[in-house]
DNA sequence: ATAATAATGGATAAATTTATCCATTATTAT
DNA sequence: ATAATAATGGATAAATTTATCCATTATTAT
């Protein structure tokens, strides 16, 4: 479904909000090893994420990485997609077509329409806070 | 959403039974004209869903890609997916972890449970049949 | 038997995704 | 100023996916 960069993106950017909730920065190290991703890799979706304004990030000792009111306010899972795998997943064809739509579908358009449209509206609509609020908690995990 | 291999071979799949419905055989040369795929990677896709009896092949002149009735009748989705991709896309963790279930479940697990089970279902139960149907009827499209 | 035809299978290559390493930059505390 | 700390960015490497090429095998018609 999600490319594994953003499957670590979204765990990642949960676990931040979590710990931004309760007014904590929280390392590159610190995060990797909550969520079970590889470090470096991880650094560099934290790099895409921080461009992309979805969190923010700090240099230096007592840095990290966080999220600002208006981020934990604001950011919906499908900006975390859209930024590291593109909004293809919950916009195109289903059998990869470039053209299809209701003028001119793909033989199996109708059926995935509703399961697109339905993953779209999920995502739009998700927020980061509300799931780090079930991972604080502790209804929900993040890693193994 | 699923791989390149598995669109082509939802695809090819699709077209083979509208040419088996005609009572037509196909060759590869025909299949990858006619779904806009890459020719000798759609071999290598084809030979998968010969070895899992999804379509049927022969060799020789007068040879090429067809179904036979009993494939025609029985063949669902998601024995193609399966086949191709593996069954993780409509029965894994959205966000990628190992052990995700009711008891521990990762953050997104309610929302995207839906969404998953609704894809699972509707592979299960659509039909390459009724797909190669409406394509015969020119109501749908294969490429482009 | 022979020639023609179409799928098969093996060896590779190109492209993309996943992952690592490390020097540099920014920031903090002393 | 200096040392320590944590993110950044660039260069690569490993793994996987996508794709191509071509000799071989099976089958058909002559």
């Amino acid at each position: 479904m999600f490319s594994k960069a953003c499957e670590y993106g979204l765990r990642a950017t949960i676990y931040i909000a979590e710990q931004s909730l309760s007014g904590r920065k929280t390392s590159l190290k610190e995060i990797a090893g909550s969520i079970a991703s590889p470090e470096s890799f991880t650094s560099k979706i934290l790099q895409q994420l921080s461009r992309s304004e979805i969190i923010h990030s700090d240099k230096g000792p007592t840095g990290g990485f966080s999220m600002n009111p208006h981020q934990l306010e604001t950011v919906k899972l499908s900006s975390i997609v859209a930024a590291i795998d593109g909004d293809h997943i919950y916009k195109g064809c289903g059998l990869g077509l470039e053209q299809c739509n209701e003028k001119k579908p793909c033989p199996l358009h109708d059926q995935f329409k509703g399961i697109r449209d339905e993953l779209k509206s999920m995502l739009e609509t998700t927020s980061v806070k509300e799931l780090a609020l079930g991972l604080k908690g502790g209804l929900t995990m993040l890693k193994r």
